[in-house]
DNA sequence: CTCGAACACTTCGATGTTTTACTGTTCGAC
DNA sequence: GTCGAACAGTAAAACATCGAAGTGTTCGAG
């Protein structure tokens, strides 16, 4: 989608020093991006672009091989995402209508779909708060937990197995980083 | 979209001493998604879980940053991407449909809609190529490349704003790692 | 108690994307 | 040369998402 984001990078140039003493800073595709700019407008300098860049295209690339996965287990990852979701946050299963939606990072009418086809498959319960007659209450069946007990193992093997190349410190380093981004974009932890 | 990356994260115990000497390792939502599955499944190690669902929020929250910006100069992003990715790719601004397919991460049909209201701006040119008739050479225009050259900087400047709680080294550390992750995935820089 | 504003969710319409099928072109085997 | 496979791009169908409007509920001011 957002392309500005996976192709605009940056001038500079492109420091080819590692982090740390490791030695495998390859060439990817911002790379080259990044020497185009320098050479057609040098004037400007865009390192920002590469950061925003690679995080936008290892977003997209990883999001692929999570759904390779989950394709080989006839799910969605956004099924799974709405399951685990209510398998995590409390004893009962069970959150409403706008908070799943928030999780999701999506539109309330963009959950009621996904929602509508989770009950369809039986994989989730709807109904109307006892409590607060506006609210709807999604709760996690029986078969529901049964799949993300089934597949939760497998789907962070296979997280792991998309980031092997990053050593345990590399991985401290990137999610400490990462959280320093979005702790200044905004990104707290709702509730 | 992909929201398993957005949501599902480790039930490590969140390390909290920071990358190097800096304090600002915030609080961010994926830290509570990781405490809520060291709650449910203390068995399960899912750092890799972190690190994932990191780059994904990150990304998303970019691209809403990017998106303001254009939309304040009557723009999409991705009209902008492919007009740069056109001004930067060599001296006559030129490129096929597949080219800009793959540098834009869109299927050809996508792409094919896209051009078109490009096309309906005036901001692109369309022609079947003269060397092989299969191919549909994409020019930018003259106006095409005054809009690039009108808000290249502007965009970068945003792009600083949104990243402007990391500091130089931060950045750095940021890309390098990046860099050797979508190594490792294969993004490499095509041709 | 009543009325209006805020709220939670759903429905609807518009939009954009992917997948699949299709048209036309090129290239190599024979 | 001719035929068929591979290729480049477009068209059509299916589907998902968003934003806005609509429905029903709750809460608080008066």
């Amino acid at each position: 989608m957002n392309d500005t984001l996976a192709n605009d990078t940056a001038g500079n140039g492109a420091p080819n020093h590692d982090t740390r003493g490791h030695d495998t800073r390859g060439h990817d595709a911002v790379d080259r991006i990044l020497g185009q700019w320098a050479r057609v407008r040098p004037d400007v300098d865009c390192s920002a672009m590469g950061v925003a860049g690679r995080i936008s295209r290892a977003s997209r690339l990883l999001e692929k091989g999570i759904k390779e996965y989950f394709a080989g287990h006839d799910l969605e990852p956004w099924e799974f995402d709405v399951l685990a979701t209510l398998f995590r946050s409390n004893p009962d299963h069970r959150l409403c209508m706008s908070d799943l939606a928030t999780a999701a990072m999506v539109s309330s009418a963009a959950l009621t779909n996904r929602v509508d086809r989770l009950v369809a498959r039986g994989l989730v319960h709807r109904e109307v708060s006892p409590s607060n007659r506006r609210m709807v209450l999604i709760t996690l069946t029986e078969e529901g937990r049964a799949v993300v007990d089934a597949l939760l193992e497998g789907h962070v093997a296979n997280e792991e197995r998309l980031l092997a190349d990053l050593t345990d410190e590399d991985r401290e380093q990137l999610s400490g980083l990462l959280c320093k981004l979005l702790t200044s974009l905004g990104d707290v932890g709702s509730r």
